[in-house]
DNA sequence: CTCATATTCAAAGGAATGTTTGACAATAGA
DNA sequence: TCTATTGTCAAACATTCCTTTGAATATGAG
């Protein structure tokens, strides 16, 4: 091997490992990573999705169409608007990974997530399988506390639709006999452990899923959606 | 909830977003995601790092610090060097995630990987588990073409030690009837591919596994140290 | 103690990135 | 065709990042 091609093979290989570093900036921002995150829960038009992380629209824009340019999401168009989702679950595995890698290594993110999520040494956790075994069993309710399009758009089966506003309107309606088993959009979702907390001081036995929704319908957990009828406590 | 603690769950949301951004960033560089495929192989010197990646070793102590910094990497001191190394597997499988995603997505890395693995079409590739079956029924012979040192460390059980300039010197010694399977470090590796067409070109069958040795060892497959005494062909 | 080796730090220039602003394109409905 | 809506593009500024250079630190050997 000569020392041209030991350099063509360098300058190829610095490409390669530049293509897989392209993949990493395009997550390498808090904006995009919580876009991520959100277009885990379906698809979203580029104002919803500006609204969400509370930036312009050109700003957003110009945010989704980064991720896009390396595959992260794909779009739709539907009339005036333009849908975007993940490409496909193979991304939501890779921000799953390094949400855990993340939250395993980086000390501050603890503190960070401490932060946003308040103090959550009271709330308990339970994990799918064990959520499982106790549905089965008719040890829980399971209240899915995200906003009411993402439930439609699918949920676990069985979960009761209250959306984050509506807790204490229904709380009354709720079996009394029961521990309640709270899940929204991921461990970094807020609304689960709002509710739990809600529930915990009005005296109720309750826990949140370790996860969220999307992790259950990854790991291959049945999903529901809502052209079929819920059991709904109304 | 007050507008004032609203503002306050954004910027904390804000922070906690960044901070999984930071993690991405870390890998967002080409120089730095080789240093993760590198170390996936076994720790390394900050001399030995910048050697391998073609690069200056303060620029090098620059790109391990940056990952240091967000627990991607660990260090160990003996005498005079420092050792770095992956923090946990949970790493390496954020970089085979990330790796898996880039080859499935950005359409540039197939022709960027074509440019630096050069034309794999005659280069025909064999599962884990498909290998693991051969192997048993003694179908083939397995050989393991990453430096000494690598091979060394650890290496799948019943390898035959082939560093990539040796093979031409000892392929008279591997058996001519059965396949010959190659493995490396990894599916970016060069030097099975290598081994695959000398052995072509010598009119023997050949084929490589389909990854490399960090996916074989971190998928729970038996592993063998040189300590113990290996087949060598000599 | 002094020297050699291995690694890190600090500063600086140039390149790339993020956000904002205002203008531009594409579609649907009248 | 005209208008309203939705989304993208282009330019500009401030910020951050990458690399290089030369000096500084820490360890072990003599």
């Amino acid at each position: 091997m000569t020392t041209q091609s030991t350099i063509g093979q360098r300058t190829a290989k610095n490409a390669l490992f530049d293509g897989f570093a392209a993949v990493a900036g395009a997550m390498a921002n808090g904006r995009r990573a919580e876009i991520i995150e959100l277009l885990a829960q379906g698809e979203r038009s580029v104002e919803r999705v500006a609204d969400a992380i509370d930036q312009s629209v050109a700003n957003t824009s110009h945010h989704l169409r980064r991720l896009a340019r390396v595959g992260l999401v794909s779009t739709r168009r539907d009339r005036t608007r333009i849908y975007y989702r993940l490409t496909d679950e193979r991304v939501y595995d890779l921000w799953a990974a390094l949400r855990d890698v993340t939250t395993r290594h980086l000390d501050d993110v603890d503190r960070l997530a401490h932060a946003y999520l308040g103090d959550r040494s009271e709330i308990t956790t339970i994990t799918r399988s064990e959520l499982q075994e106790r549905l089965q069993r008719d040890e829980a309710t399971l209240i899915d506390v995200r906003p009411r399009t993402e439930y439609d758009a699918g949920h676990i089966p069985g979960a009761i639709p209250i959306p984050p506003d509506k807790l204490d309107e229904l709380l009354p309606q709720l079996p009394t006999d029961r521990e309640i088993v709270a899940y929204c959009r991921g461990p970094y979702c807020v609304y689960a452990d709002q509710a739990v907390r809600t529930l915990l001081a009005r005296g109720r036995a309750a826990r949140r899923l370790e996860d969220g929704y999307p992790e259950w319908q990854r790991s291959g957990g049945l999903v529901e959606k809502s052209s079929a009828h819920h059991r709904s406590p109304t």
